[in-house]
DNA sequence: ATATTTTTTTACCATTTGGTAAATCCACGA
DNA sequence: TCGTGGATTTACCAAATGGTAAAAAAATAT
């Protein structure tokens, strides 16, 4: 070995740091940073503590890796948002992606409304470096879509952070949607529903 | 005095009572229940831990407190939706309420939604007891005037979770919204976004 | 002023929590 | 099969945390 100082981790180590960060992330999502325990984590992840501790350096380590790997598949369905699409098809099918993400993902959504609800003390970089251009970048994109008459007169920043609240509204408020419907599966609704209100913003357009 | 256990509590109670429960707002939005400390607390507020646990009778009894002045506060926009009223301006004038309120009482809404993102494990009753009934009828209401044709078709339960979301989100997400919008003063944009989507959303009415 | 009640402080305590050291176990290549 | 390095457990520890007992101080009533 030339020895770079890196060794590539073993089937072992992958596994392990894959089910630490799952039951780390099913830990976190529920009890924010502080609220969470590294005992909690551990019995979830079926190991020891200190072996958790043989993998990552501690339990800010583990919240960041998290974190990390999070704001990837976070921004994805926004960085799908075609410039060259048809502009009302392009943001219902974000809005669409997006539900369908606070279904499949809810433990992801509500990790990242915790750190954000208190603060985003160990995100606030990643919200800058990488939220923030992609951000801009997508609202100048509905802004020329705008300007060129492909769309009505409307705000892109509020119009985005309207669709990101109602989304993940299903998956950080579950609990109380669930009690208000009764338990019932509300996601085609919920589907509909959105779909209508953000199409009647682009503008009514026939069905072809 | 004739005993009936019952004391009027003196001007030091409620003045103490008071400053406890506006720390306690402060920190448990911040951090959520099991994030927050009795010194955090303490310190917030200016009193010792034990003298703090003069006036309540642990961190719960406060978070409890907390909870339940704040259920009050909360449906307050919702009670007042008028059903003898115009529907367009009752629930455009609801959200208008609802989104002053995530300006006024950011620190309510968070910790409101750091108890539901926690899975309700102190207000789940109240959800129960008090938000449910009121949001049925509530919803009976919108529904009432779609049927009498008074609003196109759309999902009141739905539609109330989007202003929920929308509305609430600029409290909850207030880092992040600061982060994309470089710290400017969102409110007014926000409040025109909102007026606008779910205006369309009831149907476009002429100026008058 | 004095007795009494309310409020606050001081000094604790038991448990929990994040983290460490060192011994032990175990997989695997020579 | 045996040695070596990676993986795991055992036994801890210091700090933080929720909470208590009792004394001291302050307010209040007589």
């Amino acid at each position: 070995m030339p020895d770079g100082t890196i060794k590539k981790p073993s089937r072992i180590q992958r596994r392990n740091r894959r089910m630490i960060l799952d039951a780390a992330l099913e830990v976190f999502s529920r009890h924010g940073f502080r609220g969470a325990t590294l005992d909690q984590i551990a019995e979830e992840a079926g190991l020891s503590k200190p072996n958790i501790l043989y993998y990552f350096s501690g339990k800010e380590d583990i919240h960041v890796t998290l974190l990390s790997h999070l704001m990837e598949t976070w921004l994805d369905p926004l960085v799908e948002l075609d410039p060259a699409g048809d502009p009302r098809t392009e943001i219902l099918d974000y809005v669409q992606r997006k539900l369908d993400m606070a279904r499949d993902l809810p433990r992801e959504s509500r990790l990242f409304a915790n750190e954000i609800l208190q603060g985003a003390p160990r995100i606030a970089p990643q919200l800058h470096s990488h939220l923030k251009p992609l951000f801009d970048e997508k609202c100048a994109v509905i802004a020329g879509w705008v300007t060129a008459g492909k769309l009505p007169m409307l705000d892109p920043q509020h119009l985005i952070f309207s669709i990101w609240a109602t989304t993940q509204h299903y998956a950080d408020f579950e609990v109380q949607v669930q009690v208000l419907l009764d338990g019932g599966a509300s996601h085609d609704r919920a589907a509909a529903h959105l779909q209508a209100m953000f199409g009647g913003l682009l503008g009514v357009k026939d069905k072809s």
